[in-house]
DNA sequence: TATGAATGAGTTTTCATTCAT
DNA sequence: AATGAATGAAAACTCATTCAT
């Protein structure tokens, strides 16, 4: 007779782990939290993580690098810098469609906070913004997208924007429902690579 | 002889919160550490403020109502969309340049956690965005902006770029000096506007 | 023109604390309640008294003080046993129909707690039973009352059926209107008498 | 080789708990001081209770059911009103004899306390002077009691009675030497029930 | 006398982490 | 691996008392 497949508890916790980070904050929440919504004793973490910072680490880790990778393999491709934004976008927005309680972890609890986590992380963001800002840089070298325009900056204005849609999803300010991302994803590139883009008609 | 005019200890907690805050964050600090930073005993915060939740509270709702006005007040005046939207970001970025520790607060603790203080200030944070989308929409009924984007979404990117600048300059991921405050306003604003704006020689 | 009479503040304060001694109790209670209730400053409580404490001490030895002269009183006069204890529990349920807060706080934050209080007074206490136990015994040598039983327990449960009493009617275990203090007091005198009585001379 | 029995914990902090009440008083007690009588760590009261309030709650449901089912038992059994009260009075007194200090916490931090506990367990409280009036209007009933005493009023009397006698020891007001604690309560009820009895069978 | 701001020690409660089994 | 009782440091908050005016 087959064994049953054996259950991993560290994936258990960790999952366990987003829906109350989400539900109540990293703050708020207790250790006893996590190892209740996972269903496993509270020492049990412990076995398997060194503290509760370091599950929220992992955490981010894990799915920020996904992020990264995904950045450096759309900009590997050959197409537009338009279209390698639009790439970028549609990504981050289908993390968030995909799993939204990872994502409000991700970006509420590291990204957008100002404790520990943000500085233990920042090269990792860092990261992201240089990938962003090669894309712009390597357009504008291209002759697609003006040359007055600081690609570092750039990448802050076009990682913002998407974030703060994102956040305006996780706080209900505006609305989620299934059109809505492909349509404010849409938007959102087309309204700041207009802006970044050389066009004739666009006197200064 | 002149009295020594009387010394505001409620202020005096106030600005040293700010301080405390920016320094360790508030999840961080204890309200010892804002008492010794104000040169007051430790009683004297629970004097005037009910809790250190409501020292937080004060701060963000004395700068937000600030905000909301100044938005409103650019919104009056008999002038373009874009440069209403230069004045707003003018204003957001100067009152970074102005209090850097103030404006960290403000968004690190509060705007962009989304712990209980975000969702007790839900409201008013909702405001911001209502009266920027106004602006939006104003202009588009003008003529000035392109009638294909949602107002509602282009608040999000709007404000979300620039607070992604302010959040550059406070991880010091990308450069704080003089010029660049100007530089980055001119460039947001410009870019963002371009791509609201409509351009007869911008196909898609 | 004649001047309006001083207030006496120390009063004021006084009667301010036994009704909020009565309505929160005393370890319940905070100075600032006191000064509140009694119109005046924080500080000038601690210009009268030196003490929360000693509001209290005050409070009792005054009422006190009142119960024992009343009780010598009594048991001077050339009445017997019966009419001796008749009139001691006349004087202590008069004193609660009178001002019910001032006994409720009398009884309970000093008389039935064991608290410092309690031991402060201990002696003052004592004389209460004392006395009473002295009416008792000198019935006893009268031959009005048994000699088989302790005067010092005896004044134990007559005191104790009385302070019942008040404890029942203060949290409103037992009715209080007008007519039940004298029946309560007709009754629980004639019953514990006759139970001290000589038996021969009990006529139904 | 046998295992020691393993430790009640519990029972080991409600029993500390039990004698810090005792020794310093409720309100006068720190938390630290039944951990440290206890032999465990701080944190471990709260393991195990929410509250030093629960502490106290528990101690006092726990041993005032039991007076409770002892007064019910007594009710039950065949023997006269008099034997009822004497056996109320014997259990009451006994608890006090093999347990002081218990007693001395149930009666004055919560019976006789004039604070939330009273308030919480008013209807607890209520249920023994019921059941005494109980067994005091069955002996009217039954010709054994006069009627003209009213048993809520009677209640309060023998129970305030029996309980001065507990005050009386926990001050040390009254000896309490093992012949007293017998004394005392043959006294009391005889005193009481002649009272009460009906009087042409009361003889010297 | 009168005011109320200022002080700071004291206490409860929380909770991440450890550890014996 | 798994359990959950045990630990104790840390921090918020309270409030009697003092003091400058």
């Amino acid at each position: 007779m087959a064994k049953a497949p054996p259950v991993d508890r560290r994936r258990q916790i960790l999952d366990a782990a987003i829906r109350v980070f989400a539900r109540q904050g990293f703050n708020a929440c207790r250790v006893s939290d996590i190892a209740r919504e996972a269903n496993v004793a509270y020492g049990l973490v412990y076995h398997y993580f060194d503290s509760k910072d370091q599950v929220l680490n992992e955490l981010f880790v894990e799915r920020w690098s996904l992020l990264l990778h995904a950045i450096e393999e759309v900009d590997g491709r050959p197409i537009s810098g338009r279209e390698k934004l639009d790439a970028v976008a549609g990504f981050i927005i289908d993390s968030y469609r995909h799993d939204p309680e990872l994502m409000k972890v991700i970006i509420i609890e590291v990204t957008r906070a100002a404790n520990s986590f943000t500085r233990t992380h920042l090269k990792e963001i860092r990261q992201a913004f240089d990938l962003i800002a090669k894309i712009v840089s390597d357009a504008q070298a291209a002759g697609e997208f003006r040359q007055d325009v600081d690609p570092g900056f750039a990448s802050m204005w076009f990682y913002g924007a998407i974030e703060q849609l994102l956040s305006g999803w996780v706080f209900e300010i505006i609305p989620d429902s299934a059109g809505d991302f492909d349509r404010a994803r849409t938007m959102v590139v087309e309204t700041i690579c207009r802006g970044l883009e050389n066009g004739a008609a666009n006197p200064a």
